[in-house]
DNA sequence: AGCGCTTTGTGAAATCGTGCACATGCATCT
DNA sequence: AGATGCATGTGCACGATTTCACAAAGCGCT
């Protein structure tokens, strides 16, 4: 058997942390940096190194005691585990005003995610043009992922036809969603899905302003006890 | 001291829950439902009964028992501890294709999170109408976070860009940052920052299409073992 | 070649989150 | 009023994740 046989499974925790890891590395190997600690990366990843070491285990043993990681070759690793050693065409459903942005986000063709195709349900959007995708009927969906061998679908429609929206990637051959309407969607066994609701995150971070103002009001003995340091807070 | 003082704190993971509930609560009050059970809510959220429960626990004993949950009062709870019970305007600075279809998405004013503004430092944007919203230059920023009481800012601005709008923001006054750039933040203490990276999300599910993948062409036997049911998956 | 410094990789402990199981308490019916 | 049934609220066990702490291992210097 090869040697980079199907690895254990890595934690949903890891490999969430995993495209950050990537994208700092990616930034210090373009910076010219070819060698980093764990520490130095958990300083940049505002996390803990141990933590970084731990995570960097699950890929394998890849570092040099004493020394550090080779940057450029945590980067193939890292990208290897998380399946980017190729491109994932995906397909946006609805083409309103946030399909349109996401087809016009640089961050997708730039990071591995073409956009193959953009669909709307409505005729009067048809054939408009949107960063160089043309929008096409709905009715073209299972005809674009069987073409184009998609399977990651964005569902960017309004909340009432987002069931609908993944009904029909699932119907079409999709295995992975991305939802941006914020409804629970309801799929079959071995869909897997994410969500991502812009006023989930609003409402999290409403929930730490009340609380920062209802301490300030009770009490001014307990000063921000926050055990968060510097860098992204949870 | 009045019945609702500060409760103690909630869990991440619990308030990361809450703003499901509350769309589902907020849906099923609208449809004329008026009570519901842990089982009921648990169902259509796509969790686990007893994880609403101890969820639900957190915000107090609001439940009956035999009996279930008052929609409009669960409501009203979750949005009080969540901070809702008024609105939070934001404001967002980076005015280019993702700021404009922030400002233009429908979520944000209608959930309590108003655009107050939206600031660029290009000259060429400054005074384009977005959504209803001026674009001003960047250096108002501080004057319009004074002026209108803002303590959330949304970061919309090309990767390079961002840690100097961070900055910005946190001089301007601004506790929370809701930041959609692909890069790490540096804050100081007591600053809470979400981030939300949709190359990562992909990432996330490339790595899932990459497992599955794997484990087609090296095992016919273990058929999808999937402990995930209907709905979600992580 | 050996020594010492540095940093990895990983057991083990501590913490956090989840789910079960059931006693408790409310409402309804007789 | 008492009995019955049902769904909440929670103690407890389990599993996942984080953090600590240290032995193992590479590198450079003498």
């Amino acid at each position: 058997m090869p040697p980079h046989r199907t690895r254990r499974r890595i934690p949903d925790a890891t490999v969430a942390r995993l495209p950050i890891y990537l994208q700092i590395l990616t930034e210090q190997s373009a910076g010219g940096t070819d060698n980093i600690s764990s520490e130095g990366l958990a300083d940049l990843a505002g996390v803990n190194a141990a933590k970084v070491r731990k995570d960097l285990s699950y890929l394998g043993s890849y570092g040099t005691r004493g020394v550090g990681y080779d940057v450029d070759h945590l980067v193939y690793q890292i990208r290897r585990a998380l399946g980017l050693d190729h491109d994932w065409p995906v397909v946006i459903v609805g083409a309103g005003n946030l399909g349109q942005a996401l087809a016009g986000y640089g961050g997708f063709n730039d990071r591995g995610f073409p956009v193959a195709g953009i669909v709307d349900i409505d005729p009067a959007k048809f054939d408009t043009v949107v960063a160089g995708a043309r929008v096409r009927p709905i009715q073209d969906l299972s005809q674009i992922v069987a073409s184009k061998q998609i399977s990651i679908g964005v569902i960017a429609t309004p909340p009432v036809a987002a069931q609908d929206a993944a009904d029909r990637l699932v119907a079409a051959g999709v295995t992975s969603i991305l939802n941006f309407a914020p409804v629970v969607l309801s799929v079959p066994v071995g869909i897997t899905v994410r969500k991502v609701d812009l006023a989930v995150e609003l409402q999290i971070l409403s929930y730490h302003e009340q609380r920062r103002s209802v301490a300030e009001s009770t009490a001014q003995i307990q000063a921000v006890p926050s055990k968060r340091g510097r860098g992204a807070t949870a």
